[in-house]
DNA sequence: CTTGACTCCGTACTATGGTACGGATGTTAT
DNA sequence: ATAACATCCGTACCATAGTACGGAGTCAAG
């Protein structure tokens, strides 16, 4: 069963505009055509999504293909694999840390807040992250 | 001790222009002026510091600006800032556990390779995100 | 008192990640 | 067969977050 342009864009829940848009930066495949019409597999609605889904979670469009043409490149040995996903371990780790680094902060600048009707005198929000 | 817009630049490490940008922004207000040329006290280089800080760890302009002001208005009750950073907290949460999925699912994607030197056939990285 | 470094300002340009437009076709239901 | 809708393509536009440019003005040291 395949799927046209504006189907996908339904069933990945994003803009028609925004798959075309996909296919001129070759994140994703110019699909066949039938006729004049493109034509996608119900793979194609995987795809977009994990597009969106790395992106929420801070992947550029650049690594998103990356992680795409992992499994695209049939002829990618497995070390390759290896690689790329440990590099992009490295960097959620990273990611994750950063932002305990920051929630940390956060709820240290919530503690200023002793009082809840207490005017805001100096809780020290520039310092958060100068620890 | 106060410092032009270069010594500032020079050492919060960001480019004189977006110095100005962030002004033109209004994300820091302008300084005041001795002569013709900024003058910044030294606090300016926290905030600079805290701005890109807070960006590396997924935070917009917008938003950022939103955490200065915090300060900023001293007029904010406390409950007002712990409105924000409880907010802000929910947020980082979710991207935490996001991070996490993602990371198991690359591990997941790893363990496809067995044999390092054996071609990869179809490891099921599209499959990451759809558990 | 001039030279060189720094700063001023407005404007233009860059990259990323889209969204909108609009005239021309293609497809489908009545 | 004809209206209504979908899709085609190129191009223009948008926001975000800066960076670059260039002529004019300023300041400080020799």
């Amino acid at each position: 069963m395949s799927l046209t342009i504006g189907k996908l864009a339904h069933a990945a829940n994003v803009n028609i505009e925004t798959i075309r848009f996909y296919e001129r930066k070759q994140i994703i495949e110019q699909p066949a055509k039938n006729g004049a019409f493109r034509t996608y597999s119900e793979d194609y609605i995987k795809k977009i999504v994990f597009i969106k889904r790395a992106q929420e979670l801070g992947f550029t469009l650049k690594e998103t293909k990356g992680l795409l043409d992992l499994k695209i490149k049939n002829q990618a040995k497995c070390s390759d694999v290896l690689d790329k996903t440990e590099m992009k371990i490295n960097e959620i780790d990273k990611k994750i840390k950063d932002l305990r680094n920051m929630k940390k902060s956060l709820k240290k600048l919530a503690t200023c807040c002793v009082d809840k009707d207490q005017p805001l005198s100096d809780c020290p929000i520039l310092d958060c992250f100068t620890l």
